[in-house]
DNA sequence: TATGAATGAGTCTTCATTCAT
DNA sequence: TATGAATGAAGACTCATTCAT
């Protein structure tokens, strides 16, 4: 007769610890979607399945609620990569690949890919999350391609260079490539233009054997 | 006995025309800098010397204002770079660098190299000007470098490719350049390690002649 | 099986029987401290150690507290005092002082001296209390002088005098008092301006024996 | 046929000057009658026949508008008044009953009475304002008393005294006074029990000749 | 009875836009 | 054409109150 008390009220149950995970990722959505001061905090509520006043008992702010974004989605990856990369056993060519890969696996292909644009189009507003963004994602990712350039080098794969400079002509085109995904690719005439996966590859490869007409091939 | 329209003030009838004009680049200063929705009307109308009213007398709305930011901003140049690589003489690889120091000069190391990242940040907002940024900047800029590429295939000059997709290997970098300028690079932590002309320079290098060891060199 | 209620734990149940008073005694303080309107009922239940909800356990709303706390701080001190009065042995101007000393102990002194700044701070919006302070508080006090100034009066102690008036020129500087030591009292420079003790006697002397220069003595 | 231009446009033409004054005016009736914090900014601006966005043209906060109300009411009432007693010619009694009918007339009997109450009731949210009163107000208005008082003693008039404090025993009742109308005489059974210039002029005599039986006379 | 997560009406404040001058 | 005072809709945030547990 009494109902099971198992299946009741799916209103109020949820637990207090899911609530800003719930937040975050809604806020992730919308503010790469629309950017942070378009979006509305009853919007994130909403799209948390929460109301206002709930929201602001788990961030003081919205721009608490910003920085949590970022923060959130900006997951100690590069530990774990540092790790797998130190016992890799090919080329350093091959490990290029590899680590451009995986990183369209994690980042590029993902919601947290949006987190560029954000950080790129606030970073003047929030100059505190700009720091932490360079100190979290832009060095630590920098210093792992170019320790693989280095090996490179050392090995006698790539020819003598600046790593600390040619880093950016491997990265660039993927902060781009996640820049155009959440804003013009939105755009019709833009749409696909541009195939990622396939623009890495050709991408690497073009670095790795430059476009010149070989001499003596 | 009324004076003829001869003898009017000219420094306040160039004033007139110029209104916009200064409101524009008024505007295009301050949304580089602090976003569009960051930035206040009154702001602008100040920076442009004149009062808040007199902005919407020119302008609409303060989205109308922006449209003209973009608009006024993304000059015909390529008609006239098209003229000038027609009758280039020089090897397909001086022309892409003289290419990218023309772009370094005209547009990447002018105000109008934080249009880049407004249109980016807001395009979601305004897929309007997201498809007339498309049409009016990426196509023709894509064009050009595109046919260079074309010029140095068919010359033997450089290895068979599509260029519809390595001209973003280009490109990317150059956006990149821009976007970290005009975020990133106000962070003081990021703020030097890049030097554009030095990095383009090298990444067509790069691009030219690859990294890869040359075996027979 | 069920335990005998003689059996559960006193001090719970006495911990239940003195929650209202807790609170009561919270919120007069908080109340007293910040005003009304700038107390939070979280900080009431907080101090009180109890969760917000409880308080809505015991008072229907935060106006209802706020009656609870003037109520139950207005103690029928009367009644006693009256009593305690009529006996009273020494002459009318002794009776005064004491009078005011009994007072200064039992409220001034104490923290119900903040009610009055309440009642007066909030007379307006709740005029069901300031009709009920009148009435409990103001009526029998002023009545209790009076009946001390007529003794006077009657016994050839004081002049002549309309005795329902006076009655403010004693009263009036008590209130005060209480006043500026919930409020200005608490800014630095007029920290000691004021003893009240000293001054209480001093004023009751100069109300029975005035300042003009005796010509006769 | 054309109305005269001179009778045009009720709404808009009011000066920028009067603004202030009006907006100040509403929110000191609106702040006595309710208390700051039951004041919503939209009445005063109502009251001062504006929308409530011009307010915050004119004070940037509520608070401004609390602190403004508070300077503004607090006229520099008190170099005329030391200027006008330096020369009084009477007894020094009537010097007193004058400074009070005098008091009475340009601030007991005036929309600035309720300050007092408000300055009171908000003193410990605002110690700012309790420290700029009493430097503003109380100070001047009890060294003003004093010397009737001093002068007084000095001419043998009064007997001799400590004037630092008995200065209080005839500010308090009119403090008093302020609260009680602002507070309580809003409340009908409180209302008409104290006249205000008889009060005060008992009250004055009680202190200056005191209410015990003159042996001699 | 006690909790504290959730609510949402209510408040201050901002700012694009209007309009009388 | 130019001004800038005025507007009011909209947004962030607060907090008394509710209610499932």
């Amino acid at each position: 007769m009494a109902p099971s008390s198992a299946e009741t009220s799916p209103k109020r149950e949820r637990r207090k610890e899911a609530r800003p995970g719930e937040l975050v990722k809604a806020a992730l959505d919308l503010f790469v979607e629309k950017g942070f001061a378009a979006t509305r905090v009853d919007e994130v509520a909403a799209r948390a399945g929460v109301s206002k006043g709930t929201l602001f008992l788990y961030f003081e702010s919205k721009e608490d609620l910003f920085k949590a974004v970022i923060r959130d989605n900006i997951a100690n990856l590069f530990p774990a990569w540092n790790e797998e990369f130190k016992t890799f056993g090919g080329s350093s060519a091959e490990m290029l690949h590899y680590a451009m890969d995986l990183w369209w696996l994690n980042v590029g292909n993902t919601p947290a890919s949006g987190i560029v644009k954000l950080v790129i189009s606030e970073a003047q507003n929030f100059p505190e999350i700009a720091a932490f963004y360079q100190k979290e994602v832009v060095e630590p990712g920098t210093g792992l391609l170019q320790s693989i350039l280095q090996r490179g080098v050392e090995r006698g794969e790539f020819q003598h260079m600046d790593t600390s400079k040619s880093v950016f002509s491997i990265i660039a085109p993927m902060i781009f490539l996640m820049m155009w995904k959440h804003s013009m690719g939105a755009c019709a005439a833009s749409a696909n233009i541009i195939d990622p996966k396939e623009f890495i590859h050709m991408h690497v490869d073009l670095l790795l054997n430059g476009m010149s007409a070989k001499k003596t091939q």
